[in-house]
RNA sequence: UCCGCAGUAGCUCAAUGGCGGAGCAUUCGGCUGUUAACCGAAGGGUUGUAGGUUCGAAUCCUACCUGCGGAGCCA
């Protein structure tokens, strides 16, 4: 008989299935052994009942530890008794391992020991519906941008200098050619790009080496940049929000089990819909003065300051134009006021901060020249990015979104390290 | 890089400078409805490392290691 998967019970009530999977937990009762067996799927509470299996059936059923592998088969019947409503009646079972003492109990633990196992840990109900949720996610970034006549054009990992000169980043040594760094950006190349598709986006790791140590830090994260030619910064703000909209709604309405399993509130991701607010920089600062947050006009926003502006608001919360002394060389200039920067961040609410960075690109030649100089990068090594405004430049535009603080926002988590199967942070590489 | 906190049984934690403890896990026994079951019993320790103070240190001091939280940094 062919396996039956845990999430397809309802359709097989009152007759015979087969289960492969693992023992979750199991709780034993005299003549009663109750097995909760997990397969991917979900789980199901399976009951080897002694004088229905026999002695030597029962004994076998005894033996199983937590994480045992074992195929069984036995009739679904409904029980209210039972988590999820269905049960399975063991008729038979094929032990393919007893699992060794398993390290991860169903009490709690602390957050190093499950780190050194997350290998094991991945297998726990709350890990499982984090990796669904960041699969839907992923999904529907894919679909929303597939759907709209963009074309996936990833750059590349390996890249010969830094994108922006601004952040620290992790070198490596490639042939004769000297030394390459890992990409923290495919913001340049997806402008090529765009140049010949109109419509691209890209998605795929990004490494930072900064030494940060914060709950929204990653040193490895993926991020999905589209870039779009003739996009302005209000075209590109409006795919913000559809963007954000979209993938927002689809985990509500195909991942509610797994929310539900979080535990998240699922309020504020109810009104992720547009119009979202949008405010300038000047109005942000506006926010945190009116708190007494002592702040000068012209710094860059601290992860505090994110919180304090994202809770004026029920839903995320677009902030533009910043001092462009902040922000990369670039980015186009206001042309109302040339300290600004055609900049946006989305912060998401809740404070999980930004998960957006975005702007209207620089698309002329002279200026983008000047910038470069003006912030001491290496001309030879812009040469082919210099092009693009050489050869039928256009105003473009486009943002980046940082997955895992996007997976983070949505499940309502409290650090980043769970949003990634195998998180790297600065003090962890294994396993 | 800086600030703060922590490190004791497999896990989570307690122990006023005075005999090293509990719950869970494990093993054994009991129970026909468990949901982190329950009841009874047993085994389980170089108190992160190295020094120091003291009659006596898990506890106080110094250094180091590891981790955690935060700051800085960071599209």
């Amino acid at each position: 008989m062919s396996q039956t998967y845990i999430n397809e019970l309802s359709n097989h009530i009152d007759s015979t299935v087969v289960l492969k999977g693992w023992v979750y937990n199991s709780t034993n009762k005299g003549k009663l052994n109750f097995l909760v067996i997990r397969d991917g799927t979900g789980i199901c509470q399976c009951v080897v009942f002694k004088p229905n299996v026999g002695e030597e059936l029962f004994q076998k059923s005894l033996t199983l530890t937590q994480e045992s592998s074992i195929i069984i088969s036995g009739k679904v019947k409904e029980d209210k008794r039972a988590p999820g409503g269905f049960e399975i009646d063991v008729a038979s079972m094929e032990i393919i391992q007893i699992a060794l003492e398993y390290p991860i109990s169903p009490k709690e633990h602390g957050i190093e020991f499950l780190a050194e196992r997350r290998h094991l840990w991945l297998r726990s109900a709350r890990q499982h519906a984090i990796l669904r949720i960041r699969h839907e996610l992923i999904r529907a970034m894919r679909d929303f941008f597939d759907g709209r006549g963009f074309t996936l054009i990833d750059g590349p990992i390996f890249t010969p200098a830094a994108c922006e000169g601004t952040s620290t980043l992790f070198e490596t040594e490639y042939f004769d050619l000297g030394k390459a760094y890992l990409t923290q950006s495919s913001q340049l190349y997806a402008e090529a790009a765009a140049m010949a598709h109109g419509k691209v986006y890209s998605f795929g790791p990004t490494f930072r080496a900064e030494k940060s140590k914060t709950r929204r830090h990653l040193t490895e994260f993926w991020m999905i940049e589209p870039e779009v030619a003739f996009n302005d910064l209000n075209d590109n703000m409006d795919l913000a929000e559809d963007f954000l909209e979209y993938i927002v709604g689809r985990v509500l309405k195909n991942k509610s089990a797994e929310l539900q399993t979080l535990e998240r509130d699922t309020k504020f991701l109810q009104n992720v819909k547009r119009p979202f607010p949008r405010i300038s920089y000047d109005e942000a600062v506006k926010i945190l003065l009116k708190k007494e947050i002592a702040f000068e006009w012209g710094n860059d926003f601290g992860g505090t300051d994110e919180t304090i502006i994202s809770q004026e608001f029920d839903r995320p919360v677009l902030v533009h134009r910043y001092p462009s002394a902040i922000k990369a060389f670039y980015m186009k200039r206001d042309p109302e006021n040339d300290k600004l920067a055609l900049a946006i961040d989305v912060l998401a609410p809740e404070g999980y901060g930004e998960i957006i960075g975005g702007s209207q690109r620089e698309d002329d030649l002279t200026k983008l020249e000047e910038r470069i100089k003006k912030h001491k990068l290496p001309m030879e090594a812009f040469n082919w990015y210099l092009d693009l405004r050489k050869y039928g430049t256009v105003p473009h535009s486009g943002f980046g979104l940082g997955l895992e603080r996007t997976v983070s926002w949505v499940c309502g988590l409290e650090h980043i390290r769970e949003t990634s199967p195998f998180p790297r942070m600065i003090n962890r590489i294994t396993p």
